[in-house]
DNA sequence: AATATAGGCAACCGCCCTTGA
DNA sequence: GTCAAGGGCGGTTGCCTATAT
């Protein structure tokens, strides 16, 4: 396995595309779509596999690819989503429109280098300290939560009141309230929307996020890197706000009226659950979270439909 | 100016999962 | 139910560029 059968040919070519190679795929894909890619290759003239077709597609030349630099929102999300989902980088991805797995995890890897390089004083901070709680250090936040997932990666058990959202007044996210009601050609199956349906389908029964001590059931399901955990826990629906067609999100990155922003066109975030409690200020030194009680006027940023 | 080092990023590898025969 | 093919994804490598010495 892992070798597939298109790549075992001798003549396929490796190493990085020249814009010839990226020429022939685009214009092969805008015209016919890429159907099987095992034969997109030969169809678009290319001495490639059809897994590498794939890659440079999805990673490099769709359309709708955003580049450069993450905004400081999208910082925010990434840093929320891994502390939840972990190296799931296609499914923090999917949650970030024009970004791919592939340039998450070369940010955070990256950023985890330098994280490394400068350790914080002061990380040898308790598990059962409030992460979140007003003064306490920026770099600590990060750090811990940094450290956590490195330790989740190792299946090392952490005792629960390790969760970052113990004592924390609500969950640092949002999720995507539009469940099965957008459609992505190159994710027929809906794994991605049937991932998240489950996650909104949890919430009545997961205290793991929640205000409350989580039970020992709970905590099994946090530790075990299988499990998807629910987004939010034991919401009140007045936190949430539901967006309708053609309306942006209010505070964050959107706000009503205001039209195209940085993340791209406000019609890709029709129909999302906001969650309004939370304030993040993301600095040079990483995250920076404020008391969430008293951020009732503020809302962090949205999802995008999948 | 030359060399060393670090950082960023594209691409590949290998495994798992899904699907269809 | 089994197997093979292909798709998807996380981990890793290696090249290129920028910066430091």
């Amino acid at each position: 396995m892992g070798q597939h059968s298109c790549c075992n040919q001798q003549k396929v070519k490796r190493g990085l595309w020249s814009p010839e190679e990226d020429e022939k795929l685009i214009r092969y894909i805008t015209t016919h779509g890429y159907g099987c890619w095992s034969e997109v290759p030969e169809k678009a003239g290319l001495q490639r596999c059809g897994k590498s077709c794939r890659l440079r597609w999805i990673n490099y030349l769709r359309p709708d690819i955003r580049r450069g630099r993450f905004s400081a929102e999208e910082e925010k999300l990434i840093i929320s989503l891994h502390a939840i989902v972990g190296n799931r980088w296609a499914h923090i991805a999917s949650h970030l429109p024009g970004r791919t797995d592939n340039e998450i995890k070369n940010y955070w890897n990256s950023w985890i280098k330098k994280k490394i390089k400068k350790p914080s004083t002061q990380s040898s901070a308790t598990p059962t300290q409030n992460l979140f709680q007003p003064g306490y250090s920026s770099t600590d936040q990060l750090d811990v939560i940094i450290n956590q997932n490195l330790a989740h990666q190792n299946l090392t058990p952490k005792p629960v009141s390790d969760s970052i959202f113990l004592n924390s007044q609500s969950p640092f996210f949002t999720f995507d309230a539009s469940l099965g009601s957008s459609c992505d050609s190159s994710n027929p199956s809906g794994s991605v929307r049937d991932d998240l349906a489950q996650d909104v389908q949890a919430l009545t029964s997961c205290k793991i996020w929640s205000n409350n001590i989580p039970t020992s059931a709970n905590f099994a399901s946090a530790i075990d890197p299988n499990y998807l955990p629910p987004l939010v826990d034991s919401m009140s629906i007045g936190n949430l706000v539901t967006m309708e067609e053609g309306e942006t999100s209010v505070g964050g990155c959107y706000e009503k009226q205001q039209g195209e922003t940085d993340w791209g066109d406000p019609q890709n975030y029709n129909g999302l659950l906001m969650w309004d409690q939370m304030q993040g200020d993301l600095g040079e030194e990483g995250i920076q979270v404020q008391d969430a009680s008293s951020a009732l006027d503020t809302t962090l940023s949205s999802f995008p439909s999948l």
